[in-house]
DNA sequence: CTCACCTACAACCATTTGGTGGTAGGTTAG
DNA sequence: CTAACCTACCACCAAATGGTTGTAGGTGAG
C-alpha cells in the first residue's frame, strides 16, 4: 500500500502535465507570485488560449487551483501536488527496492527535517 | 555525475516517457528482471512493435539500457535515472521554495506575516 | 449606460503520438 | 545449407497535442 490515493491515470495526467517547459515555468511563477491567467499570458511568446489551455492542463492535474478575484482568475501552484508526483516515483522505485529498503526511505525521511511547510497530501 | 546538467529537454523525454502506463509497467518489469523486447512484448495486447516503440522512448529518456546477447536484446531499468526524475522535481520545488521563503521575510519585516491578500490600496 | 478588460469555449490546422503491418538483416538450431 | 526466431526500421493510419483565431459572457471603470 502506497499510493492509494493516485490512480494510474492521475499520475499520467501528473507526469504529463510535467512533461513540458511551459507548463513547469506557470508552475514556478506560480509558486512565487498568484498572476492572472492574463498576466501569465503575457511572459510567454503565445496566444492567451495556449497559455489557458496549459493552466487547464495542470489545473485537471491537480497541480494549480484557480482562484477567482473579481473579473480575474489568480492562478496558484499547489505546493503539496508535486509532493504527489514525488509519491508516484516512490511507487515506482518501490517495486525493485522492496519493502525493507522502503522502510529505512521511510525512517531516513523522518531523521531528517523535511518541508514543515508543504504537508504531502495524498487527498486531492 | 553531477546532475545539475539536466537539460529542459532531458527532463521534458523523462517525465514525457514516465507519463505512460505501459512504460511504467516496462520499468516494473525491467527493473525485476532482465527480459528481452520480444519476450516484454508479450506481456502486452499490443503488437511488438509498439512495445519495441515504447522501450525506444524509454531508452532515449535514459530510464532502460539495452544489452546485446545474442540475437535478443536484453532491456534492464536504470534505477538511477528515477533519481534523476526526483531531482528534476527537486529543482522544481526549490525554485519556489527559495522566493517563497524570500517574500515571507520582506513581508515578516515590512508589515504582517499574512498573506499578501492583505489589503493592497489603502488601509479598507 | 458604454467601454475596456479578463475569461471560457469552440472551430480549425499542423505536428506528434500510439498503434498497425510488412520487410530486411542477423543469430541460433538442426 | 534451411528454418525459426529476434530485432530494427519503414510506411501508413487514427487520435491526441499544441498552437491559432474568433466569439460570447462576465466584471470594473468612467
Amino acid at each position: 500500500m502506497v499510493v492509494g490515493e493516485l490512480t494510474e491515470d492521475a499520475v499520467d495526467g501528473l507526469f504529463h502535465a510535467l512533461a513540458d517547459p511551459t507548463r513547469r515555468d506557470i508552475l514556478r511563477r506560480c509558486a512565487a507570485d498568484e498572476p492572472s491567467v492574463s498576466r501569465l499570458a503575457r511572459a510567454y511568446p503565445m496566444s492567451f488560449a495556449a497559455v489557458q489551455k496549459h493552466v487547464a492542463v495542470l489545473e485537471r492535474a491537480g497541480l494549480v487551483t484557480k482562484e477567482s478575484r473579481g473579473r480575474e482568475q489568480l492562478v496558484r501552484t499547489d505546493v503539496g501536488a508535486v509532493g504527489r508526483a514525488r509519491l508516484a516515483l516512490d511507487d515506482l522505485e518501490s517495486t525493485w527496492r522492496g519493502r525493507v529498503d522502503r522502510m529505512s526511505a521511510l525512517l531516513a525521511a523522518g531523521t531528517e527535517p523535511e518541508r514543515k511547510t508543504s504537508t504531502i497530501r495524498g487527498t486531492g
